[in-house]
DNA sequence: AATGCAGATGATAGCGCAACCATTGTGCTT
DNA sequence: AAGCACAATGGTTGCGCTATCATCTGCATT
C-alpha cells in the first residue's frame, strides 16, 4: 500500500503537467490516434489527399478538426527539405516601389502555397549579407532580392545554396542566377532626350539616397546632355538622405538658389521628389510647365492626378514582382523559362509638366 | 590488391556523390568534426558563446566560416521549440498605412533577433483565418494582427495558442490578448467638430473599401452631425473598392453631382482619397477652402506639401509598430508592460484646405 | 590531502514529421 | 484459377539540432 501510494506520489506530478498540458501541442500522432490510422496516413491527408480512401481522409480530417490540430512545419520542413518558403529581400519597406514589387511576389507565391520571408537590407550591403545568412537558415527553396550590390561573402553562400535565385529592379551583367529588371541608365536618357524634344534647354538633376538605380539613371541623364554638349554638373543637386516630398522640396529650391533660376527643367529620379519640386514651384510662383519642366520616375498614382499633371516613367512593379516569383515556381517546378534575363522595359508617359509645346 | 581494388569500386559511387555534395548541406556534425570538437559544443558557440572558452570559440568559429556553415534553424527549432519568428499579418501590402506600421515592427523585431513573417489577409476574415493558421504552423513566439474580425474559429485557435498576441489599428472592446491603436470613431467625430468649428455647415462624407476601422470612422461622423441636427445621409457616398486618388476624384465628382455642389466639406477616409477630391476640386475651379473644405486621414507626407495643404487626421503608424512589437518582446522576455490595451491616439492636423476663418 | 564546486565539454535522446520500403487487399488479365 | 499490377495503408528510420544529464578538469577550501 505505502509503495503504491509512494510511487503515485512520483508519477502524480507528470499527470498533472499532462493534464494541465491538454492545450499542449496536438501532434500527428495525436491525430492517428484519434482517428486510428496510423501517423503516416494523416500526413498523407495532409500533404497528398489524392492517395488516401475519401472514407479515411473523412474520418482522418474530423480529427484534425477537433483537435484544432495545426502541422509543425519545421518538424515537416526538416524531414522533407522542403521549406515551402521564398526568401525577399529588400532595401526599404517605406518606398512604395518596393512594396508594389513585393505585392506582386506575394499575390504569385500566395497561389502557389508558398510563404514569403521578408527582409529588409536598409540600403546596406553588410547588413544585407547578414539578413541573407537568416533567410539561408530558413532554407528557403527560393530567393529574391534586389540589384547587385551583395558582397563578395554573400555572393558566395548565395551561389552555393543552389536553389533559384532572382535578383530584381535592375538589369545586371553577370547575375547569379535569374535577373528582371529594367534599365534604368536608358530611362534616365531618353527622359533628358523628351525634355529636349520640347525644347527645354537647361536640364537640372534633383536625386536623394543615391542607391545603385539611381546612380544609373543619373549616368543616362549626363549622356544625353554630354553628347549635346549641355552637361553642367552645377545642374546636379544630390543628397544621400532617403528621398521624400520635403527633401524634393529642399532640393529644388537650392538647386534654383545656386544656378540663379536659370534652370528650364528638372529630372527628380523620383516621384516623390518631383512632387516635392512641383509643390513648391508654385508656392515660388514658377510656372510649370511653361518656365519649368518637372519630370519624375516610377509614375506613382499620384503623377497622373495632380495638377498639372506629372510626367513619370513608368515601370510595371506589380508585374515585375509578379514575374520575378512566377520564374522562381517555374524553375521549382522543372518547367521552362523563357530566359533567365528579363528586361520588364519602361514607358516615359508624358505629361502636362514637361509639355511647353 | 584485388579485394582492396574492388572495394574501391564499390566505395568510389559513394566517394563520388560525396564529392559532388561537397556543395552539400554543412551541418554542425561537419563543424565539429572539421574543429576537433563535439557538435553540441559547436551549438554553444552560436547559441551560447559565453558558455565555450574563447580558445574553442575561435576555433570553432574558424572552421564555421571556412565551411561557410549555415545553421539549419528548421532543426533548431523542431529540437528547442523556438523559432525566433513573429506572424503578422495585414490586409494589404499597398496601403501606406500598413507598410509605415510595419516599418516598425520591423525595426524592433530586427533588432531582437527576431524574423517576421508577414501575410496578407486582403481584408477577408476568411483568408485571415487561412493566413494565420499558416503562421502558426511555423510556431511564431508571437502574432501581430490586425483589427478585430477575426472568425470565430481563427479566435480559437488564437487563444489555444498561447503565445503573445497584438490586435493592432483599432481599440477593441474585447481584444484577445493585447491591443494597440486608436479611437477611429471618435476621430471622425473631431473632424467633423473642427469643420463645424470653421464655420462649414454641409458636410460630406466620401469612404472607400469600407473596412472596419472606416466604418468607424463614418459612424463618428454620423453621430457628430446628428448631434447637431446636421446629418444628411444623402452627404455620404462610398465605395467598397480599394481606395485611391482616382477613386477619390470620382466619387467627389459623384458627390458634387448629387448635391448639386450645396456640399461646402468633405470628409475623406484617408488621404488618397482627399487628395483627389482636391484634385478634382481643383479641376472644377472651385476654391479651396473658399467655397470648400476637404479633409482626409493619416496625415501622409504629401498632405502637408500640396496646394493647399491639406488637413488630416496624424496617427503614429511607425510608433504603432514599435509599440506593438515591443510589447510583444517584452512579454516574451518576462518583462511588465505598462498595460495590455494601449491608445496611441491621434491628432488632428489644422491646414489650410479646412480653414476659411 | 580530502572535499567540494564551478566551469568546460561531451554523450545520448528525442523534437514532429516524411522518405522509404514493406505489407495487405482488390480486381484484373490470361 | 493462378498470377499480376496497383491502390491503400503501415512500420521504421533519420532529418539537424538542442535539452538534459554526465563527465572531467582545475582549483579553492578546510
Amino acid at each position: 500500500m505505502l509503495a503504491k501510494n509512494n510511487s503515485q506520489v512520483q508519477i502524480l506530478p507528470m499527470k498533472t503537467a499532462k493534464k494541465r498540458l491538454s492545450d499542449k501541442k496536438i501532434t500527428l500522432v495525436d491525430v492517428a490516434n484519434a482517428s486510428g490510422v496510423s501517423a503516416i496516413t494523416v500526413s498523407r491527408v495532409i500533404n497528398q489527399p489524392e492517395k488516401v480512401s475519401e472514407s479515411l481522409r473523412i474520418q482522418v480530417q474530423k480529427a484534425i478538426d477537433s483537435l484544432g490540430y495545426i502541422p509543425n512545419q519545421h518538424a515537416s520542413s526538416l524531414a522533407s527539405s522542403k521549406s515551402r518558403v521564398i526568401g525577399v529581400a529588400i532595401p526599404s519597406l517605406s518606398n512604395i516601389v518596393f512594396t508594389e514589387v513585393l505585392r506582386g511576389i506575394y499575390e504569385v507565391m500566395g497561389a502557389s502555397g508558398y510563404k514569403v520571408l521578408l527582409v529588409d537590407t536598409h540600403y546596406s550591403p553588410l547588413e544585407e549579407e547578414k539578413m541573407i545568412r537568416t533567410l539561408l537558415s530558413q532554407s528557403p527553396e527560393g530567393l529574391i532580392i534586389t540589384g547587385g550590390d551583395q558582397t563578395k561573402a554573400c555572393q558566395n553562400f548565395l551561389t552555393k545554396a543552389r536553389i533559384p535565385i532572382v535578383q530584381i529592379m535592375e538589369l545586371l551583367a553577370d547575375p547569379i542566377d535569374m535577373n528582371v529588371g529594367f534599365a534604368h541608365g536608358r530611362a534616365g536618357y531618353d527622359v533628358v532626350k523628351h525634355l529636349i524634344g520640347q525644347g527645354y534647354e537647361r536640364i537640372g538633376f534633383i536625386g536623394a539616397r543615391m542607391d545603385p538605380r539611381v546612380q544609373q539613371r543619373m549616368q543616362g541623364y549626363k549622356l544625353a546632355l554630354e553628347q549635346m554638349g549641355k552637361f553642367d554638373k552645377n545642374l546636379i543637386v544630390t543628397t544621400p538622405e532617403p528621398s521624400s516630398i520635403g527633401v524634393g522640396g529642399e532640393l529644388f529650391k537650392s538647386l534654383m538658389a545656386s544656378t540663379n533660376g536659370v534652370v528650364d527643367a528638372v529630372f527628380c529620379v523620383n516621384d516623390d521628389l518631383a512632387l516635392g519640386a512641383l509643390f513648391e514651384a508654385q508656392r515660388m510662383n514658377i510656372n510649370v510647365p511653361q518656365d519649368l519642366a518637372i519630370c519624375g520616375f516610377n509614375d506613382i498614382e499620384a503623377a497622373a492626378y495632380v495638377n498639372p499633371s506629372l510626367t513619370s516613367v513608368s515601370v510595371g512593379r506589380y508585374e515585375m514582382g509578379v514575374k520575378a516569383a512566377d520564374m522562381i515556381i517555374r524553375v521549382l517546378n522543372e518547367k521552362p523559362i523563357e530566359s533567365k534575363k528579363v528586361d520588364m522595359g519602361y514607358e516615359i508617359k508624358k505629361r502636362v509638366s514637361t509639355s511647353r509645346l
